[in-house]
RNA sequence: GCCGAAAUGGUGGAAUGGUAGACACGAGGGACUUAAAAUCCCUUGGCCGCAAGGCUGUGCGGGUUCGAGUCCCGCUUUCGGUACCA
């Protein structure tokens, strides 16, 4: 009876389906262990074998910790909004949602038979109502909130002292009390600073109330972390919509990879700039490898400096700077404005306002792309002079598009000895540069580095000059508080998030304009369901595609969604036309899944108490500062308001690799039709073309298939090499247009699930990119056919003896499998333990090895792997109830002992020959024995004995001299 | 530019500072078989040698150490991330 693997996994597939095995529920009496994917988005091309790598790993992790006793939750899931579906409904008038519902269901198909232990009972998907209701609920929350470091006086008893999100009600109370006066001393995040030297947004309580409900609207958005904002936006104008920066690459979109244009737009904004210091320090607090905190480190960007005020010359008006290099106060040659900034058309004379003007429309000109690959210096002057509060100094105050209006205050200092970009357009302009740093060499290059000795920098009753730089920055940042004309700042590169989308395929907003002013729809009417639309691209009037919606509005009076025709009707109101980002769905999924079910809210406390985070997250790094952050930031303002029980939403994140694809190729002699082989490709003229890998085998074409494959090749001619046609190949991307795409369902037919779990892990290090050769994976399809036969007789009779002990030697290797299985599934070094199984299973067959109690084991730590086969065969040895269920097996340390060691013998660290020793033997009597051994004396000859160093178990060193 | 990861046979990859190349693929040879498939055995980093054995070898150059693929310093290359962040 041969190992009949499509019969077994499809038997038990069906098995597991119909007894529910992965089904879990919250059981107190045992430790809970949530592990989870990044759920996939359904693309209509269905999975290929790099999709599945990470949801195999995670899966044996997930089943290795069922078997070790935990309640363990391991769900998934579709992130079902997004442009493909959208794109296409747009080309073909199909639905998305019927798309996306074809996509899901091949998905769910491909996956079934690779036998995951997701529990399907707890699916969930973006794009349904049930789903997103919890979606729409949160962003409710954001709007209703707003952020401080510290509870403000207004806030009630008991409100915790520490930064974070509270309700909003507690801000308008205290405006109603004090206007905007000491709100700076709370830490209150807000868009529009309300600092001093910022001036402009500052209100007393009596202009607050004097405001009517509009400007009241309008003010509160400065601090709401879900807020209206005009903010510039990355515009992408053939997909009609705005994008994350992480959905930008390269200046063009990540989908279609169209180009990206700046563009200020008024936009739903999420505050998550707010969180930075906590996103930051929460990092300390989990288990994910330093190269994906470090991304999101330098994404956050935080950099302690100072702002400086520098007054304009001649006139009373002044604006602040940040600079980290408070330090170079003396080295400051001019100042620069961002485009963008508002100061330009304040601080541009009379006589320059053309030049200005042409250099602002120049630059709007410009797109992203544009920008990153031609980075000429360009800027304009504007006519006014800042003066240097330190020296009294007038510099020229410039625009130039290298400084950005989103960072700090959108206006710098130059110093060009010591910054590069200052330094290249000083150089440009022919403006002065002057050296601060004693030995610095400036007359090629600025020096950047922060070290050495301050010089140059005395000023009226201040100097730096003998200072080495850190000491410089620090005494500056104190001069500037005490005479106030700055503060010591910190700030961040993290920017919001732009959280809406001209699109149709997504959440829509829980948003009506009752008079221009944007309203929540009621918590209990939630959700607001997706209308129906004719067409999916944007109306004529270029409004967004729910404009074409007929049923697209609200009665505020009956609690419902109507007809945009009834818009006169006083109660009725316009809802928003925008739609949520692909980041809405995915933030908080991983909560929904603790009690997907839940219509009251989106966890309840009883499921998040048991289940309180994700304890092993696994998906790839593409999403480091995207996903991750959103994540993050969305789970730590749930977090503030007690609905989330932990502020980390992953502890551990493993970023499984990439799977890239091994192409093969087909060599055609130039204007023929014929085919030359690899080896004699080199004696002709030949164009390489991709061949389909799927009719190669271990690079060796088939002709037959070939000629088949497409018909020009119908009369294709071979020249051979030793009677084949030997292929070429490369590492590509995995990609149709390459033909280097395998399908996990072939693989599946041919070899089984099982093999495909086993090859797939087997191929190297979970978080290593590698390219899938499918030639390797005979070898571990071999493992399971030699396992097969270690279980069963050519009649099919199980072997061994029931009852029958193992042996001391099977029982030697079989514990020294337990043991490293057990380590290396810890480190998910699983590639290793395969490795084991393998020299485990060779070693029983030397020992002719036929035992049932070995066999157990050997079925209970491989059951992780191999699911299918190790059920078929726990069933075979006549346990009862699945073998995901089987206890995890234990090692006992006296199995592994051995009664006599093996040591190397070296002399001066060149190894040479073994020797024997019991294993108890000390090292006195091992040093004595090998000095007195006659091989020894022959490597010995004519040197001087120095020392002997032995490594217990391993290696005996005798170090020489002549 | 900056940050991060990596570099080991024909290939994927193993090696708590201790015999480099486990395990697997591929290749070569052999057994069984009418044949094929399947299975089993041997060889397989390079060089020298009939052999015993020797030399050499983990991207490059130094260093620490009795001993370095592993640690330190300086490079090269590849891959990821990020980019006027003041």
């Amino acid at each position: 009876m041969d190992y009949n693997f499509r019969e077994i996994e499809k038997k038990w597939q069906e098995r597991w389906a119909e007894q529910q095995t992965y089904r879990v529920t919250e059981d107190k009496s045992k430790p809970k262990y949530y592990v989870l994917n990044m759920f996939p988005y359904p693309s209509g091309a269905g999975l290929h074998v790099g999709h599945p790598l990470g949801y195999i790993a995670s899966d044996i992790y997930a089943r290795y910790k069922r078997q070790k006793g935990f309640n363990v939750l391991n769900p998934m899931g579709y992130d079902a909004y997004g442009l493909p579906a959208e794109q296409y409904a747009i080309q073909t008038g199909q639905h998305p949602e019927v798309t996306t519902n074809e996509n899901i269901a091949r998905y769910r198909e491909q996956l079934d038979k690779i036998g995951f232990c997701f529990d399907w009972s707890r699916e969930v998907r973006t794009c349904s109502p049930d789903y997103y209701h919890w979606t729409q609920w949160a962003f409710e929350r954001m709007f209703e909130a707003f952020y401080s470091d510290a509870p403000l006086p207004t806030s009630p008893e008991g409100e915790e002292n520490r930064p974070k999100a509270r309700p909003i009600e507690q801000l308008v109370a205290y405006f109603e009390k004090f206007g905007t006066e000491g709100l700076d001393q709370y830490g209150v995040a807000g868009s529009s600073p309300s600092g001093e030297t910022e001036g402009g947004f500052l209100f007393t309580a009596a202009e607050w109330k004097a405001m009517d409900a509009k400007q009241k609207s309008d003010t509160l958005m400065n601090w709401r972390i879900a807020y209206l904002g005009d903010t510039m936006v990355n515009w992408c104008p053939k997909l009609g919509t705005v994008l994350a920066n992480d959905e930008v690459v390269d200046g063009v979109s990540v989908r279609g990879g169209y180009p990206v244009v700046q563009k200020q737009m008024r936009q739903w904004c999420l505050r998550v700039s707010a969180y930075a210091q906590r996103l930051l320090d929460g990092l300390e607090t989990i288990d994910w490898t330093d190269s994906i905190k470090d991304a999101q480190r330098n994404w956050i960007g935080r950099s302690e400096g100072a702002e400086i005020v520098f007054q304009v010359a001649g006139t009373d008006q002044s604006f602040t700077i940040f600079t980290t290099r408070a330090d170079t106060m003396f080295g400051v040659t001019f100042m620069v404005l961002a485009p963008e900034s508002e100061l330009v058309g304040q601080l541009t004379t009379a006589a320059q306002k053309a030049d200005v003007e042409a250099y602002l429309e120049k630059v709007k000109a410009r797109t992203e792309r544009e920008r990153m690959i031609d980075k000429k210096v360009t800027g304009v002057f504007t006519g006014s002079y800042a003066v240097n509060p330190f020296t009294g100094e007038q510099v020229p105050i410039w625009v130039s598009d290298y400084v950005l209006s989103g960072y700090g205050t959108g206006a710098i200092m130059a110093v060009p000895a010591h910054d590069s970009r200052d330094y290249a357009f000083a150089k440009h302009f022919d403006l002065p540069i002057i050296p601060l740093i004693e030995g610095a060499d400036v007359s090629e290059e600025s020096y950047d580095a922060k070290e050495g000795i301050v010089c140059n920098s005395q000023g009226k009753d201040f100097s730096l000059n003998g200072l080495t730089v850190k000491e410089a920055i620090a005494a500056t940042k104190k001069y500037v508080s005490e005479k106030g004309i700055g503060r010591v700042k910190v700030n961040y590169r993290l920017r919001d998030a732009i959280f809406s989308r001209q699109r149709y395929w997504g959440e829509p907003f829980p948003v009506y304009y009752k008079n221009g002013i944007p309203t929540m729809i009621p918590e209990e009417c939630l959700p607001l369901l997706l209308p129906e639309v004719d067409k999916f691209l944007p109306t004529e009037t270029g409004e967004p595609p729910l404009g074409n919606a007929k049923c697209w509005a609200w009665n505020e009076q009956q609690r419902q969604v109507v007809d945009v025709a009834d818009i006169d009707n006083e109660n009725v109101f316009p809802l928003e036309l925008y739609t949520m980002p692909g980041f809405a769905g995915s933030s908080a999924y991983y909560l929904r899944y603790m009690d997907p079910h839940n219509s009251q809210a989106l966890v309840s406390r009883e499921a998040d108490e048991y289940w309180q985070n994700v304890d092993l997250y696994v998906g790839g790094t593409e999403h480091a500062t995207g996903h991750l952050i959103y994540s993050r930031f969305w789970n730590k303002f749930l977090f503030d308001f007690g609905y989330s029980v932990k502020e980390e939403p992953f502890q551990k994140l493993i970023n499984q690799g990439m799977i890239q694809g091994r192409s093969n190729f087909v060599y055609r002699i130039k204007d023929t039709n014929t085919f030359v082989s690899y080896g004699l490709r080199e004696q002709y003229d030949t164009t390489p073309i991709h061949v389909d890998v799927n009719i190669v085998q271990n690079d060796v074409l088939d002709v037959e298939a070939f000629k088949q494959w497409r018909p020009e090749y119908n009369s294709a001619e071979f020249i051979l090499e030793d009677g084949k046609y030997v292929c070429g190949w490369a590492i590509e991307k995995m990609s149709k247009s390459m033909f280097n795409v395998v399908n996990p369902d072939m693989i599946v037919e041919r070899f089984g699930a099982d093999t495909l779990r086993l090859y797939e892990m087997f191929l190297g290090p979970v978080e290593q990119s590698k390219p899938w050769d499918t030639n390797g994976i005979d070898g571990c399809h071999r493992f399971l056919r030699k396992l097969w036969m270690y279980a069963f007789d050519k009649d099919g009779q199980l072997r061994g003896e029931a009852g029958a002990a193992p042996s001391k030697e099977e029982q030697k290797s079989v514990h020294k499998l337990i043991k490293k299985v057990t380590q290396d599934i810890e480190a998910f070094s699983y590639n290793t333990s395969i490795s084991a199984f393998m020299i485990c299973l060779n070693e029983l067959n030397q020992l002719k090895s036929a035992n049932r109690e070995v066999l157990k084991t050997l079925v209970s730590l491989l059951a992780p792997f191999c699911p299918h086969l190790c059920e078929e065969l726990w069933e075979a040895l006549g346990e009862t109830g699945s073998v995901c269920d089987a206890p995890w097996p234990t090692w006992n340390e006296d199995y592994l002992k051995e009664d006599s060691v093996s040591l190397t013998i070296s002399f001066n660290g060149k190894a040479r020959f073994q020797m024997e020793f019991p294993a108890d033997a000390d090292n006195a009597a091992i040093e004595k024995a090998v000095l007195e051994n006659a091989q020894s004396a022959k490597y010995m000859e004519g040197w001087q004995h120095v020392k002997t160093i032995i490594v217990p178990k391993k290696i005996v060193n005798i170090v020489l001299k002549k």
